[in-house]
DNA sequence: TTGTACGCGTTATCAA
DNA sequence: TTGATAACGCGTACAA
């Protein structure tokens, strides 16, 4: 765009000018998109090489009517899920030579609208995380923001939809502590505004139907690793045996926290996280928890969006199933 | 960009039409650039409610000059490290309206180039995260790319740049060690091709020639969790006292595998990480690291960008400094 | 196969 | 204060 070089960059007119040629045809050698005599494809080769001629990807984003470049909005970049879906989606639109464009709303659905907006504007799709903006500025956006994939946000809207399953994550995590005999949970939860949360606190619902006799307290906590380390005393006072918590950060603040205090895990409680982040594996004892295929997600996610743009219809929303890795912050319910 | 409902957008001439003035006048009433009588003012505005209008941004772009978008090019957005750089970067450009384009080299130095001049073509500024390409490869970017800023990569070029202070950092650790008694020392080392990895040996080298006595042994490891947990039998059939993990991840991935081979830290080993992820305060034991202000230095890097973007020459290159925070997984050498 | 001429949607210049 | 009109740099019918 700018150029610090004292010398204007090259535009297609120099280099046709001094290939001796029309514009078109340095556009046709640029592009391949029809013929052109051999002797004149030289001499704009030459032309580009001597003038170090590059076109201005701005004016062909006019021209084209396209920008190849993809928004992508979501509420943390700290949060290791929103991360990896973003790892993700970067390498499918690379190898379609299509870039990213980030956002980042800070925790803040007021400011999700606008930024969700502002990106699409200057992309060709958007790709919108887990936002907790109200429904009415949920629908404005989708109203305006063709083609593009909503992630872990259900609704009934006809938008293409790939959400994690964490209604059945909890159902998984529940039957493992139900099957080591624990009938005292405790669910700690997220934001109440969050729409995946409510998918839990619907699979934590399912699992008392599901297992009479199982008695699930709900306490709303947050999603970061603090969160979770704060929370362990209140933990100690209830008399759960197992703890289901809202992520695999507030699981691992919370372990932590405990083997600070002491307290034997799994001997005395049992506790889960969800989403198996790499840091899963390698916490103390090592976590018990639900693994979601988060590349695969940001990869399909580029596929629906390709599909989106090509202006095919949205397909039936896409519900990605977790399946249950046992680590060793499980074990059998206290006698 | 694309319209998916069948009628184009509207432009800035639908308006003008619609509120019978010329495209100068909406552009006006836009921009607030001159003063347009109140009437007129009041006509286009209905005029673009009633159309629905939204400038092009591509349009606007190509008109101006520029995109209000910067790049931010990273080997690998799984890292922390790069993570709270990009999260600081963005949140400082959204303060002054600009959006940030992120680009992944997945740690393959070859690609590194391509990926950071095609950034840097769609954008006005470039943000080129500790590129591993060669000095000739590094020398083409900094010849186009400007403006530019450089983290991590220590260059005689004049080039604005922002640097971590590894060697620095690694003396903190090392005085901390050989203070705690500690004469045989390991340090885990990250790929040989990293500048910061160079900076790290320099800094183990100066710690050796102020410590007479002190020696340390060098190993070629990675920078990855799973490389920490692989290489814990070698630490472990070393005969150092204590390791300098080349970063918090590795010394994370090895604490949690030596906790399991029920290996005493910092009893008969003591561990130091360097970075300070999140995750440092977590680990068992919570690890001795040396604390690296990563936010800020994405908000450092927004403050060069602007300047370079606004014409003014490039600073002496900014070393920052981190500090040592003392956890637990360092103590005493065994006797 | 090549060139001419126009369109993409804005902003900026210059008269009026 | 307003409106023609010319950039911005490229792609592409259409004609030659």
């Amino acid at each position: 765009m700018t150029d610090t070089r004292g010398t204007r960059a090259a535009t297609i007119g120099d280099v046709a000018r001094t290939a001796g040629v029309s514009r078109a045809t340095v556009s046709r050698v640029l592009n391949g998109r029809a013929s052109v005599d051999r002797a004149l494809a030289e001499r704009v080769e030459t032309a580009i090489a001597q003038l170090d001629y590059r076109p201005s990807e701005t004016a062909r984003n006019l021209s084209l009517g396209r920008t190849n470049t993809i928004a992508v909005v979501v509420p943390d970049l700290g949060n290791p899920m929103f991360q990896a879906i973003l790892h993700g989606v970067t390498l499918g639109a690379a190898e379609d030579g299509f870039q990213v464009l980030v956002g980042d709303t800070r925790e803040r659905p007021e400011l999700e609208r606008r930024a969700a907006l502002d990106a699409r504007r200057r992309c060709d799709a958007l790709l919108l995380c887990a936002p907790r903006m109200p429904d009415e500025d949920l629908a404005a956006v989708l109203a305006q923001a063709a083609p593009m994939v909503l992630i872990n946000r259900p609704t009934p809207a006809p938008v293409a939809q790939l959400a994690m399953d964490y209604r059945h994550a909890i159902g998984l995590v529940a039957d493992h502590l139900a099957g080591l005999g624990h009938r005292r949970l405790l669910y700690l939860g997220g934001p109440l505004s969050s729409a995946s949360n409510r998918l839990r606190l619907e699979g934590v619902a399912d699992a008392e139907k599901r297992h009479p006799g199982l008695v699930v307290q709900r306490q709303e906590v947050g999603a970061s690793l603090d969160a979770g380390s704060d929370i362990a005393d209140a933990v100690l006072r209830s008399d759960a045996t197992a703890v289901i918590a809202f992520n695999d950060l507030v699981a691992i603040g919370l372990l932590s926290r405990l083997d600070d205090l002491g307290v034997s895990v799994p001997g005395r409680l049992s506790v889960v996280g969800v989403d198996d982040i790499p840091f899963a594996r390698y916490s103390r004892p090592h976590l018990t928890t639900v693994s979601l295929p988060k590349d695969a997600l940001g990869t399909q996610a580029w596929a629906q969006l390709k599909d989106a743009m090509a202006g095919r219809p949205a397909a039936e929303p896409v519900w990605v199933e977790g399946t249950l890795v046992e680590r060793h912050s499980t074990g059998p319910a206290p006698a």
